[in-house]
DNA sequence: TTGTATGCGTTATCAA
DNA sequence: TTGATAACGCATACAA
């Protein structure tokens, strides 16, 4: 008594008269076929509709063909460019005949990654992309969990672990290069509207901007700088914050270019101008930097690119090509910058 | 000869003494088991640190607990607020106890349809959530795919179907909510930036537009309208075209908030004001809505509510309750308008 | 209350 | 080149 609605590979073995290993054979192509019994074959799938279940395929040969992505809060990829990051994925997954699996990280202590991990395990994915922002403490089960446990996994955007497969961008360059092109645009006192406190990009973005005022001679006091929690609503508060500190501010530079937008809403209802008395970086590059008043200058990081080499990454640790390269690998992608009017001296 | 690292449920058997049915018992609770007995077997699975096999109870149970979620490319979750849908949906489904798969169409004709349902049925999903925006063609394949062969299926922002399980935000009563404000403030020259041509969105939203005035005693004229692509770039262009059309323009609704901010950039940079000399309003109320300059008037639709709606309906198309309500349902989300500066005439 | 046996739809091993 | 047959890990009807 059959329950299933799609036909199997036995109907097919059936109809066209032969036995499901040779189906299976004409399928995969691991075996040779003789042409006759081939067109039978094809025959019968195509006229049952035949769609071999993917299920019970992962379950005897252990390989699902899935890949999981492990996200936290959705916004996260609205914000961050996670979703340029997404955009890689899918791409180089679809070439390589993977589908993918999303999953959603609640609480980042070490019992609550276990469960996600041992869910993810249940669905027998072939790999994992680890797609979290690295804030305080979110990343340190990695030092508390076996993961010799679960299937390999790679690390989007976070602190290069010389213990672990991590693709990143180099963030504190990029913040490098766009406070290095203020100083030379001739500011004199740049500020810095950073990113909530304990986030890793904040971070090197701020090391990123510090950095360059000292290689500019100039001192990176803490008055300058005011945080951010990414929004928008929070760079209008920073920035207001900034201008109250140091009135006499002539340059900022935004760790994100959302906040770039509430920063510039600020110093325009202060009745400031961009870039005539205060000039502006972003970091990101998004789609929309270009259409702000004036168009932001902002630090570009290819992150499709960056989903593209993780995904390259985790096939290489599922299919091991070689002895020599199972070292954990650090990918660091470099960022360049766009200038825009926001910090061009009219 | 085993193969497989982690333990199964017969190594749990094992360990406790007991045969793989009670420890199936145990799990799914579906029938009693004496006290000494779970223990023991509660144990084991400690012990063993198991986890079930979710692929091998999807294939004797036939029913994955899998939702596919398909959407076209990538950007479109950033754009238009489909992220906020996939925020409800991620939620509820992980409620009900349901993992996520992501599926992209590269090919809205009738063949690569049917090649993505046949991958979506061979990973032999329990439902699929449509979150495709439909644009000229793009959801024709419906009429001449038999659905029944596949998983049950609801559409999110779809034309209502009555054939079809359609979850839908009301966007001609939503940009009709905009535009009558803009009327109600005084504007008698009310353009409108369109979204791109076919896309049912942009369709709807002009004819919420074109509603308004009607009722205004306006005349909805071609030359009062411009369509750009959804993005600030095109919002820029469609504004500079609108002004050459009608320099006497004293309001603008713009079919999307991103458009709006790149129609802001034009009307600024020809010298001219908003709210003073010309009114604006946008279609979606994003987090950044509230910080362009000025901040924004827009329309907001509960698009989480939209997500959790269209698990709730595909859950009872899986586990139907009742023959009566078997019936294709279409459920309208109610969108809200937020006032804010660019509509208020100083 | 528990154990045994069968099947879910594949792939893979071994003969033929 | 092909056909039986045995897993894969679990759920369930049936027997005990």
């Amino acid at each position: 008594m059959k329950k299933t609605q799609s036909a199997s590979i036995h109907d097919v073995a059936r109809q066209a008269g032969v036995s499901t290993g040779t189906v299976s054979n004409v399928l995969s192509g691991k075996r040779p076929v003789a042409p006759a019994t081939r067109a039978r074959v094809e025959a019968a799938i195509e006229a049952l509709r035949y769609q071999p279940n993917l299920l019970a395929s992962a379950l005897v040969s252990q390989r699902s063909r899935v890949l999981s992505i492990v996200v936290s809060e959705l916004r996260d990829l609205g914000y961050y460019g996670y979703l340029s990051a997404l955009e890689g994925i899918q791409h180089r997954a679809n070439e390589l005949g993977y589908s993918l699996m999303l999953h959603f990280v609640r609480s980042t202590d070490p019992e609550g990654i276990r469960r996600l991990l041992d869910t993810v395990n249940g669905r027998k994915s072939d790999g994992i992309l680890w797609a979290i922002h690295e804030s305080s403490g979110s990343h340190r089960w990695v030092d508390q969990i076996a993961l010799s446990a679960y299937p390999p996994m790679v690390f989007l955007n976070m602190h290069p672990n010389p213990a672990l497969d991590v693709v990143t961008v180099n963030n504190v360059g990029g913040a490098k290069l766009a406070v290095a092109h203020l100083a030379a645009q001739g500011a004199k006192r740049i500020g810095l509207v950073a990113g909530p406190e304990g986030w890793w990009e904040s971070e090197m973005r701020r090391q990123g901007w510090q950095a360059a005022l000292l290689e500019a001679g100039l001192e990176p006091a803490a008055s300058l700088t005011a945080a951010g929690d990414w929004s928008a609503e929070s760079g209008k508060i920073a920035m207001r914050q900034l201008l109250a500190n140091r009135p006499e501010l002539d340059a900022v530079f935004c760790s994100n270019d959302i906040m770039a937008l509430g920063a510039l809403h600020t110093i325009v209802s202060l009745g400031r101008t961009v870039p005539h008395q205060i000039l502006l970086a972003g970091f990101d590059d998004t789609p929309e930097a270009s259409s702000f008043c004036p168009a932001l200058t902002s630090v570009r990081q290819d992150l499709t690119g960056l989903g593209e080499a993780a995904v390259n990454l985790l096939q290489e640790r599922i299919y091991p090509q070689d002895e020599t390269g199972s070292q954990p690998r650090q990918i660091l992608i470099e960022p360049e910058l766009v200038i825009r009017d926001s910090s061009r001296r009219g």
